[in-house]
DNA sequence: GCTTGATACGATATATCATAACGCTTATGC
DNA sequence: GCATAAGCGTTATGATATATCGTATCAAGC
């Protein structure tokens, strides 16, 4: 398993295959990754961090891309629905998916010196979560996870 | 393993013993339960659901006991680290702890159609998020988990 | 060519959630 | 009692998110 926020890595690449590879998908879906949408995936992917909304439209305005919050919202509702982005509930944020080719049952480990976030795949039928909403009856539709704290590169510094 | 939001029980008792609870705590840690934040606990414990800060701060408008934002964020502060109320990180909204003898490591459900929240307690250290974490060198200081979707009754019913 | 419907975008306004900062009051330890 | 800390009231503002209405664009069907 690779924490790509964590560890050094050719951080060129993720930019790169992360847009070719959600403009596949959308081909496949027959959706388009417009102008303003492909810009704010590259401004996720730029870095393993979480990004407030605000913060997005901010780079998209410097670009001429749009000036209104509805317009950053729009693409970042796109990118989670598509899963080429995640929210993360903890930080009011969001980050680009790190696992595109993976299904989904993500877990994020936020740091909160470097403010890195690192996105774990993991099963999701193994999960505590599940186990605990089946013995309740509970249908989980959703599952937040999400866990905050000191990343082992920041862990070594200190 | 109970889930009282999700089955018929004797109310009354929640609210009752959480306060009791709650005020025996707050002497033994030689803290102040004062009226504004005892009436914030009783409110949050009047229903198993989430509430936001600011149906919490109308409540309290209403009785005369504040008026503004801060007044109902100081409550939720101090109810926080005293493990007498949680935060639901995907509602921005707050419910009362429901585990007052147990220690933390909660898991919630919550339903979608009846906004009623579940608290199910759990040994973190069994987590998928300990496991994973710990695997990636990620110091866990503080853990999100959260699942939404159908509650049992509210399977039943539909 | 024209209409229709679907999708995306622009813009305004407003809703919702949260905290900084300041000064006053009350409780507590000595 | 007095000093200190804890709590509270209030103003102002910051930060996050969405509702709504109108327009542009484009492809499908006539």
């Amino acid at each position: 398993m690779s924490h790509y926020a964590f560890e050094a890595h050719d951080h060129e690449t993720c930019v790169e295959s992360g847009v070719a590879t959600a403009e596949e998908i959308c081909t496949e879906r027959g959706l388009q990754l417009t102008r303003t949408r492909k810009r704010v995936l590259e401004i996720l992917l730029s870095e393993h961090k979480a990004m407030g909304a605000y913060d997005i439209l901010d780079v998209l305005r410097a670009e001429g891309l749009g000036s209104q919050p509805p317009v950053a919202y729009r693409a970042l509702e796109f990118l989670i629905n598509q899963g080429f982005a995640h929210r993360i509930e903890r930080l009011n944020a969001f980050v680009a998916c790190s696992h595109l080719e993976a299904s989904h049952a993500p877990v994020f480990l936020i740091c909160r010196l470097c403010n890195s976030v690192s996105e774990v795949q993991s099963d999701s039928r193994k999960s505590e979560i599940s186990r605990l909403a089946k013995r309740a009856g509970f249908a989980v539709e959703l599952m937040v996870r999400e866990a905050e704290g000191i990343c082992p590169k920041c862990a070594r510094v200190a």
